[in-house]
DNA sequence: CAGTTTCTTGACCGATCGGTCAGCTACGGT
DNA sequence: ACCGTAGCTGACCGATCGGTCAAGAAACTG
């Protein structure tokens, strides 16, 4: 583990539990063990360590977005995509964490920014959608993102990763393929 | 408009968009058009004009919390306390959206540690349900609230608050009330 | 009118913020 | 042995933060 990686693990962490700007350089480095200025050493600027810190997550995000189609076809397809999707969150949760809580008071960050303008591409590319299906779409895409984030705090200990993504698969997937009301 | 209650709403609203930590006395009191000086003539201090912007819809959140119950309950029982949650949603939209996107940063905020126990104390009343229901429970409050914040950015004009209103009832209707599968 | 309370303000305070910089150490290449 | 570079640091900078305070303006009370 390189010391610019470390700081990467320990920004990340610091962001997500006490917010961007609740986190300063001084306070990285003091649970990295090593000063402010060798922070800024590695990393031009505090924007910078963020950038780096949500890069990982961002790319894989721009990765299964073309596949967000998957969800208009076949069970076999939807499921598919869900599987991409909740492991995503399970993988860069504390990513996740970060940018459902904070993007909006960071929109002007470039990372950022372009994590918002991948979300609004995948609402955007089905138009023909009625309210409904957009609602569906939010409260499930802003519901496992919120869970995920307050897991610690909200569920028993016994929901392992395991037995919460194969929840989160199969509730995502009733939510989002409601059952015709006759 | 008392001078309090609009720098009240001005700081809410400051809050919401920017964040606790992003906004500073002196921008509220620039957007209201008073010196910083007389904002904490009104509000003792930063934290205390948090807890006036939080307090009403804390209130209104503790009094419908023992109604919970109404969730297990008849389908015209669970459809009058999803009611009930909405229209809270709705009218302090501003505040549930401070909660969810900064519960986690500001937890030692007396007020906000008081919102997080109300939230757990309603996860944890219902000790005898499966994952899955957790789970349903977590996606429906956390859905709802990220819709709501994110609704300007993500949903299209035309979802006025009375059809989003209709939407959401009938989508965490649905979601906490799964038809089961054969 | 005078007296008192409410409101508002500019000046100021110590602390902390993100960021800069000169200099120190350690080490691989020649 | 020499040198260049990478890594790291303490000292320092201007700006801004939340908060205090004394004093003036305004409005109610007798």
């Amino acid at each position: 583990m390189t010391t610019a990686s470390e700081l990467r693990d320990v920004a990340l962490r610091e962001f997500a539990s006490a917010g961007y700007l609740g986190t300063s350089i001084q306070a990285i480095a003091d649970r990295a063990g090593v000063s402010k200025a060798s922070v800024l050493y590695h990393f031009s600027s505090k924007e910078a360590l963020l950038d780096a810190a949500l890069s990982p997550a961002m790319e894989q995000l721009a990765a299964i977005l073309p596949r967000t189609a998957q969800l208009a076809g076949s069970p076999e397809e939807r499921t598919g995509f869900l599987v991409e999707f909740v492991d995503l969150l399970l993988e860069h949760r504390l990513a996740a964490q970060v940018f459902i809580t904070q993007s909006g008071a960071l929109g002007d960050v470039p990372v950022v920014a372009r994590a918002q303008e991948l979300i609004r591409h995948i609402a955007d590319a089905r138009p023909d959608q009625t309210l409904d299906d957009q609602v569906r779409f939010a409260v499930a895409l802003g519901g496992a993102a919120y869970l995920l984030a307050q897991a610690g705090s909200y569920l028993p200990d016994s929901a392992d990763d395991a037995r919460l993504r194969e929840s989160l698969i199969r509730i995502l997937g009733e939510l989002l393929a409601p059952v015709p009301v006759p």
